[in-house]
DNA sequence: TATAATTTTTAGGTTAACCTAAAATTATAT
DNA sequence: ATATAATTTTAGGTTAACCTAAAAATTATA
């Protein structure tokens, strides 16, 4: 079990975990992949046949892919090191959280089990990172999360708590920042407009706020 | 000015920055630095051929080759970072300075000025990594230090202070540590044997110790 | 100073990761 | 059910960074 994977390969097993994540679906379609990575599919199928051949994916062609035992184990290492370098940047050098998602792409390439390790402890083992992602140990296991649903499923009068943005989309988490929502911030739904999916939310100082289909989908809650 | 260098172009740059100061001498042989990175005076021929394209080399065929002055700017900034990333691993993460090295290699790529700068920042603008090299500021300009000379320059009876290691050695550093030379160490020259070029140093606690040539020409003190 | 030794460069090849275009396969729609 | 559309794979090409072996240039030596 001593992998040496360039950063490519670890991409590739980062972005099917992730899809498999977004998407609750076992099965990774190329084209997913591509889009993804930013990569042509061609690339992908190439990739996808060198990563099987580790047996790191299962795949069968034409079927899409997914991780095998050894090659979800080392996305989710990917995975915990990016989220503790956000963590890192965010926590220790006052970063924002929409500006770490960039540098968190490089630094989770680092090879240092250690390093990793020392990381964490350094940031007192954190559960989950600036964006309200969990992160997994050692060990590969991730922190019990509360029942977590997204906004849209919020009932009018409902009151939420935002615990996960699903996005690493710089703008977005700019507007919400502007808008005083981040991790932990308690809203109520007061209005579910049906013809576009929007939605009017007020906070706990009584200002409220429309915010749209797209802005929704990526704020993820627990019920209080 | 913006320069997009892949981890190797930039290897170079701080390879040859590296053998200027070492060797003291302004033009460097391809087959020293092939000898410094670990690959062939061929594949070295290559690369600066395209460093010089890019104008981050100066060099005429035969002859070897110095920095420009964007060469060397460049070459500052990755040292930077090697230098800040290994004060990091040992300040805050508690790493050995035998163990910081090889990790200090891989972050010393990531590419990001505010992250440098809050790195740096964090760490209360160190001037000095644990190995006692100086570490650049943003603009690139060294700390002044006081005037360090070799081991080997301190006569008989003298007493000095060290200030610098000057290798990565992992052996030697451990062995350094396992006598309680680290940096900082005042020690006594009491002997010198010209036979072998190694002499006896005597430490605070009247402790005696010899040196090897080897182990000498890579200390580096100032007198007391 | 001519010859030998060393150093450096060039020529030509390999590998990883990308690409475009064409072919193969699967999914969709009439 | 078959034609069309979409997806995926294959074929063949590019680039960066390495390699070996041979050629060229420089340096050292007899």
């Amino acid at each position: 079990m001593k992998y040496n994977l360039s950063q490519s390969e670890e991409n590739y097993l980062k972005s099917i975990y992730n899809l498999i994540d977004k998407t609750k679906s076992s099965l990774i379609n190329t084209n997913l992949i591509a889009d993804d990575l930013k990569t042509k599919a061609s690339s992908v199928s190439e990739m996808i046949k060198k990563l099987s051949e580790k047996e790191l994916i299962e795949y069968k062609k034409y079927k899409g892919s997914q991780l095998t035992e050894n090659g979800n184990a080392i996305a989710v290492q990917v995975i915990r090191k990016h989220r503790l370098w956000e963590t890192f940047l965010v926590e220790k050098l006052n970063f924002e959280w929409d500006e770490v998602h960039e540098i968190a792409e490089q630094l989770e390439h680092i090879k240092s089990i250690k390093l990793t390790n020392k990381l964490s402890e350094f940031l007192g083992h954190p559960k989950f990172d600036p964006h309200g992602d969990p992160i997994p140990n050692e060990k590969g296991i991730f922190p019990k999360q509360h029942f977590v649903i997204n906004l849209k499923q919020v009932k009018q009068g409902q009151f939420a708590e935002v615990v996960n943005i699903g996005s690493d989309n710089k703008n977005l988490l700019i507007f919400l920042t502007k808008n005083n929502i981040g991790i932990g911030t308690k809203i109520k739904c007061v209005d579910i407009y049906d013809f576009d999916d929007s939605i009017k939310i007020e906070l706990m100082d009584k200002r409220t706020l429309i915010l749209s289909k797209k802005v929704i989908k990526n704020i993820n809650v627990k019920l209080n």
